[in-house]
This record gives C-alpha cells, structure tokens and sequence, in this order.
DNA sequence: CCAGACGTTGTT
DNA sequence: GTCTGG
DNA sequence: CCAGACGTTGTT
DNA sequence: GTCTGG
C-alpha cells in the first residue's frame, strides 16, 4: 500500500531535481493523506515542473456536475506497477505524466481494524526521497475548472516492508529520475525495477496518527511502551 | 447498438 | 456496508 | 491510509 | 475517452 505519507525535511539541497530547481514555497507536512494535496515533480512539454496536486488520480474522462469538481468513486491513491496497461484510469498517463512523488516517509498499519497500528518507514536522516507516480489534469467543458492530480504506484513489498505488508510503494533511487521522468522512454517498466532496496527504517509511532487533521512532530514520534 | 465501468488493500 | 473527510 | 458518519423537521 | 458485456 501506501495511503498516507510526511514531507517533513526541508528538500533543498536533496537530489537532481534538487527537488527541484524550480522552487515552489515548501510546505511541512508529517500526515498527508489520499484527497489532500502532495508535491510532485513532472516534465510538461519536456519542461520540468515542481507543485502540489491531488493525491487521488481522477482521470481526465471524469464526468462532473454542472460548475462542479468530478467526484472519482474509485481508490485510485495507488496504481498497481504490474496490471498499469490494463486499466483504464491509468493507461493513457504511461506515456507523457510519469512524475515523482516527493515525500521523507511513508506510514504502514499493522493489527486488526480497531487496533491498528501505526509504523513509520523512513530512510537514514529522515532524508527525503522520490516515488513512482502518474499524474492526470482534469478539465470542465468550459475550461473554467481543472483539477490535476496523482496516484503512487505500487509493487510487491521487498523484504523490508514485507514484514509490515504485503504491498509497497515504488521508491526510485535518484539515478533513475531522469529516465522514470523521460517521455521518449518507453522502457519505463525496467525503471521501476531492479537496483538495490533503499536502506528503509522503521519504528511504531503511537495512535495520534490515528486523529483526524494529526499533524505536526507528533505523528512520527516513536513510541516507547512501557517505561523509557 | 447502448449502458456501465473505469480501483486498491486486504479480506472471508 | 459504504461513503466522506482528513 | 483510518475514523466517523450514516437524518429530518424546525429551531436557540 | 475507451473498453466490456448484454
């Protein structure tokens, strides 16, 4: 899975895109959740571009009410790597609205509903890094609405996550944004895989995650029981 | 032809 | 059970 | 992803 | 918009 995610270290500095050379006003984020707005970088025209959008992929072919948003029934947070050509909603992104998906960490949930738990997965320094993921940009006939937004794909989880959940999102090292970003690559399947697995860490942070409108340094606090 | 779906994770 | 809001 | 709502008439 | 099922 990945259905929630912080962007909480401050990305200046970090990675080609320096995440990136066109700057944007940095928001500090430790619980972004699928609907909000995540910060992505994309190429537009072979332009390189750095915003926030929906975390939600709504398909350009949305229907919508009259002067009103499309509303996107499905979950489409995450796309799964494996099954990308088969699907509708996500199949005509392939091609030209490949992006990153900018975050410092992501959380996984362990327990039985009603007793979730809530992990942190990170890397060392709580350092910032890059996700697979499409984008999309939605219209109104008019062309007075528009509304662009995303999903982060996911594959098996390798044998750090495993322990947590079956599924993960697709981390990219910094040598393979260019290529994941590049359209005339229609490689792409081969960018997602291979190379090493991210050096993750983990720990359980307690169930404040949990509220709702959570956030600040609470949410990645590590959680002691008992004693410490 | 028209109508309806278009999805994920984690399940019983 | 299913949808919405965060 | 999880948590919380899920409703109407007529109102303080 | 495009595909599938009826």
């Amino acid at each position: 899975m990945c259905g929630r995610a912080s962007d909480a270290i401050d990305p200046t500095g970090y990675g080609p895109y320096e995440f990136s050379h066109i700057r944007i006003p940095w928001r500090k984020l430790y619980n972004i959740s699928p609907g909000q707005e995540i910060r992505i970088a994309r190429r537009v025209d072979g332009a390189p571009d750095h915003r926030y959008v929906r975390w939600g992929l709504v398909p350009f072919f949305a229907k919508a009410e009259p002067d009103q948003l499309p509303v996107w029934k499905f979950p489409t947070f995450n796309a799964r790597s494996e099954e990308l050509e088969q699907k509708a909603s996500f199949r005509h992104t392939l091609k030209r609205q490949r992006c990153l998906v900018l975050i410092n960490g992501f959380y996984e949930w362990t327990g039985e509903k009603g007793h979730k738990t809530p992990h942190y997965v990170f890397l060392p320094d709580y350092r910032p890094f890059a996700l697979a993921g499409l984008w999309d940009r939605w219209t109104s006939k008019d062309g007075a609405l528009e509304l662009v937004s995303c999903t982060v794909l996911t594959r098996a989880a390798g044998d750090f996550v495993r322990a947590l959940h079956s599924r993960e999102p697709v981390i990219l090292p910094e040598d393979r944004y260019d290529a994941w970003l590049d359209e005339g690559n229609a490689n792409w399947q081969r960018v997602l895989k291979g190379g090493d697995e991210p050096p993750l860490q983990e720990y359980v942070v307690s169930g404040y995650l949990n509220r709702r409108g959570a956030e600040g340094p609470e949410c990645i606090l590590e959680e002691r029981t008992r004693g410490n």
